[in-house]
DNA sequence: ACGTTTTTTGCAACTTGTTGCATAAGGCTC
DNA sequence: GAGCCTTATGCAACAAGTTGCAAAAAACGT
């Protein structure tokens, strides 16, 4: 639904060729909004053909040769429309606690394991945040920049109470499977499910 | 991807039909994996092709007419294995993130709207979830409980995170506003963009 | 008994996102 | 210059999620 103002958004900061782009999404942009190359290339054509983006002149239409594009003032307009609506942010959706919930239901067989190696994850995710916040962002500057860090912090935040939480949880987990293997177990209970 | 998963840890909680599922998504469930009536329904379908949930006998088969599932062992089968899996949570998708970085590029207008339109939200839905917390979870009981209880944490601290987040959020907005007022304003700056 | 509303299920079309592969150009190696 | 790897663009088929609507049954009012 956004990523055509991602992309624009993305192309405004710097023209980009499809690679290029991601590349970048895979970096900076994509920590909050991912998209995969082709997902990409199929916006760029569909941007070109409204009329927001054009490709640099420099390149020739040929498969497999790098093609260079820039926002062009409809683009730039519409992409100012769209930061002047109204952004819904969608529900959650997180295998990770609906299986916590099925745990619930068929047994904690593994659980452990796979809080472990999401905290390893979320571990390292904060760590390439507070790398980037370091080098990029030494002393606040520009407003440009000072929004820019604010969606950093935000990520710096997000994965710095996973990984809080999911030090509560294996805790948690820890505790009731030693309690499993002393005490009764009750249904669907038991560190084996 | 985890859909039918979802429906399966659902159904063994409580046997149920389509739109008493649905409901539940708009609940419990829906917290952190919604899902449609439409989507429901299909995936009822599919899993009862499937062998791995059957209406419950009562019901006939016919449209408009009430028909209740329950989850049969091979369901349950195929939940534990799920579950015995890795639960990949993918990247954040946050429109409201985007919007900051495109605000970075095409000015502010409308931004600290924006941010206490999602702060009222936020807090809105913190409060649903202590509610839920004090009213189903007064003291820690069972291990499945318990479980449930770690998942509602999750959604606490998220919301809770947001609020801060966006609290902070707002203040900046604000003093980049105050400060466009007085002093010289840069490219793309300024808080009518 | 009749029309209206609500409940419940479902189809069809569409949009968005994913996966696997194809194709072309350019550079590197031998 | 033939083969191979990397860069770069793109098609096609599929899977997942969304939107709008239809239609049968049940409940309700009069």
């Amino acid at each position: 639904m956004s990523l055509p103002h991602a992309i624009l958004t993305a192309l405004l900061e710097k023209p980009s060729s499809g690679l290029a782009l991601t590349r970048r999404f895979d970096r900076s942009i994509g920590y909050f909004w991912s998209a995969t190359h082709q997902q990409i290339y199929r916006e760029l054509g569909k941007l070109e053909q409204a009329g927001f983006i054009r490709a640099l002149p420099s390149a020739q239409p040929s498969r497999g040769q790098k093609k260079e594009f820039e926002v062009l003032p409809a683009g730039r307009r519409e992409l100012t429309r769209w930061a002047g609506g109204e952004q819904d942010s969608k529900p959650i959706r997180d295998a990770l606690l609906l299986r916590l919930r099925a745990s619930a239901v068929v047994g904690r067989a593994g659980l452990d394991e796979e809080l472990r190696r999401h905290l390893t994850l979320h571990r390292r995710q904060l760590a390439e945040y507070q790398e980037i916040e370091d080098r990029d962002f030494g002393a606040a500057a520009d407003p440009e920049d000072r929004l820019r860090r604010l969606v950093l912090r935000a990520g710096i935040g997000l994965e710095t109470f996973w990984v809080e939480w999911l030090a509560e949880a294996l805790a948690e987990v820890t505790d009731l499977d030693a309690a499993a293997e002393d005490g009764p177990a009750g249904p669907g209970d038991g560190p084996a499910g």
